[in-house]
DNA sequence: CTGAAAGCGCTAACAC
DNA sequence: GTGTTAGCGCTTTCAG
């Protein structure tokens, strides 16, 4: 099976004595040129295909300067939900023959966007992903607009007018699932912000408050925490919420890991989930599916959205500049009517 | 700030000129490579941060048929596990100024091995890290001692004369958490086993039995249930062990993923977990820190594996070929002596 | 110890 | 429609 010879890549010289035309031709058909008659093309790929031909991605990088790199930028959001934007955009690569480059990074830096920048001219990249909060990185974004390597933000939350964008209406979201809760009965619902530097995540607690309005509720402050995305900071808030004198009766975290945080803080304090207390999170990153209950979640379909965000930099002409995916309401067992045994 | 022209990147001949050598003499210094004169090195590398240069990796790649991608390759072991493999390794890859590509993949497949050789000729990667149960699928090893890829295998469990790794010793782990859990007072201990296919795994399962057979106990092959790695496969092995008319005291999960599975099986039967019912995991990953109760759980030192497994690619001349990492016993709240109120 | 010349495999301008 | 000629920026021979 293994030559001892050492494995000579076939190149586009060969493809072209093969098909019998010049290599200029099978760089065309490789490109998808117009200005090809079909007969050439047809050819060209027969040889192509009859020698099993891999175009080189350096050679190709070096001459055009670009590549088949897409670069994932992100300054760790919570574990469970970059991974789901990695299988998302993972998948939609190799569809689209990408290969994925990790780029980990710190937004308070402040030479973030710079090093952003400059990672992607080395690699030549042919678009960049960016998760909040680099989504809404000002200086990057005006960086970005004044390059031309496409690139797309993932839930952002400030406006701009350049630039692919792909999102969910988390206000809305929010609001439903705010409505879910009072629908099921429960009157003092208790909210745990997410960090202050997410954007998208402060539109949730806009929709908490839409919410609540909109049912003739009044905004008690008191019920609102601020956390910072954590498990660990849900387990402070939780514990806050449920030593109020008058406790709520249910608990909205805007991250599934602050919602595992509260639903500690419940057991921690004896209180049953959902007969005490009940408990929602956001995203249905996999750890909503692992604790105990399970936890009613928003399915903001990150995977979706991150798979969409690869298709919009693939396409040449994006159908939209801005896309906005559909999200709705899983429900497991961590909410029930309140004072329900 | 921003200038109206293109950036034109700075090359090895305006570097040259600057230090008034020849080009072949920055690439000498570019490279480390031996026979340059101290005082022209300085030249160069002065040079070269006055222009701020930045070799062109294309270029390079081009030319040696070595890029500075290091390709990690996976089937979905856990996506906790996962996490912590790219958070070591990219630390890792920072460090040595490598950049890190994914390569998801399908080791049930029949071409795998021949896909991944492809992939990473086509990337010309500087090598491999491969995770279970890749690291121990055969085909691919052999391919890979045949070429000149420097690759590494993650917690391998089968042996081999060729290749770097880095593991831990696993059957010693798994036996010092049994007699952790044996001094605690237990004497019917559950073990929930890994996924057959990935070897290592299966390497938990002797050392459970070794620090039975040390104790004088014996092995009763009830209180064993195959699980497959996942939450939902803890879930079913937790449940028919909790079900047994002698039930363990305490249950042992080969990862953290199932044990977390085996802590909703308690929860659901209305079992207090450590009072009733003990459960301890292994590997460390975060989920054991946002269950409730906490995981008591063996720290597998993953992400220092990976962070190990980067470096020892990066060195010319490894140290060792194989590289074996300590553990340690990390006690939360999920274990206690039995029958412990 | 250093340099000149010749590509690596592909795409970019132009011709035809 | 198609081919020719130059490079892209670097590393490799191989001389000195």
């Amino acid at each position: 099976m293994a030559s001892s010879e050492e494995k000579r890549a076939v190149t586009v010289n060969e493809v072209a004595a093969e098909a019998g035309v010049s290599i200029k031709t099978v760089s065309r058909v490789l490109n998808n040129e117009p200005n090809i008659s079909e007969k050439t093309r047809v050819k060209v790929v027969a040889a192509m295909a009859a020698l099993k031909y891999q175009p080189n991605p350096a050679a190709r990088r070096l001459a055009s300067k670009r590549s088949d790199l897409l670069m994932l930028v992100y300054d760790n959001p919570s574990d469970n939900y970059l991974i789901n934007v990695q299988h998302g955009a993972l998948d939609a690569c190799k569809q689209h023959f990408y290969s994925l480059l990790l780029h980990p990074c710190d937004y308070r830096a402040p030479s973030v966007a710079a090093d952003i920048m400059q990672a992607a001219r080395l690699h030549a990249c042919a678009g960049l992903l960016l998760t909040p909060p680099l989504s809404d990185l000002r200086a990057l974004i005006d960086m970005l607009d004044q390059g031309d390597t496409p690139y797309v933000r993932l839930a952002p939350s400030t406006p701009s007018i350049k630039g692919l964008e792909v999102g969910t209406d988390d206000r809305s979201a929010a609001r439903d699932m705010t409505l879910y809760l009072l629908g099921l009965g429960h009157r003092r619902i208790g909210f745990v912000a997410g960090h202050p530097d997410h954007g998208a995540v402060g539109e949730r607690l806009h929709g908490y408050r839409d919410a609540l309005g909109q049912s003739g509720l009044v905004f008690d402050e008191r019920l609102v925490e601020q956390g910072l995305h954590s498990f660990e900071s849900g387990v402070a808030c939780g514990q806050r919420l449920l030593e109020l004198a008058e406790r709520p009766s249910a608990i909205f975290a805007a991250n599934d890991d602050m919602a595992a945080g509260v639903l500690y803080a419940a057991h921690a304090r004896g209180l049953r989930v959902p007969e005490d207390v009940s408990v929602v999170g956001y995203d249905d990153t996999p750890l909503s599916g692992q604790t105990w209950p399970k936890l009613t979640t928003l399915r903001q379909p990150i995977r979706a959205m991150a798979y969409a965000a690869v298709e919009q930099l693939a396409a040449r002409e994006p159908q939209a500049r801005v896309r906005t995916l559909g999200y709705e309401i899983v429900v497991r067992d961590s909410a029930s009517a309140p004072g329900q045994g």
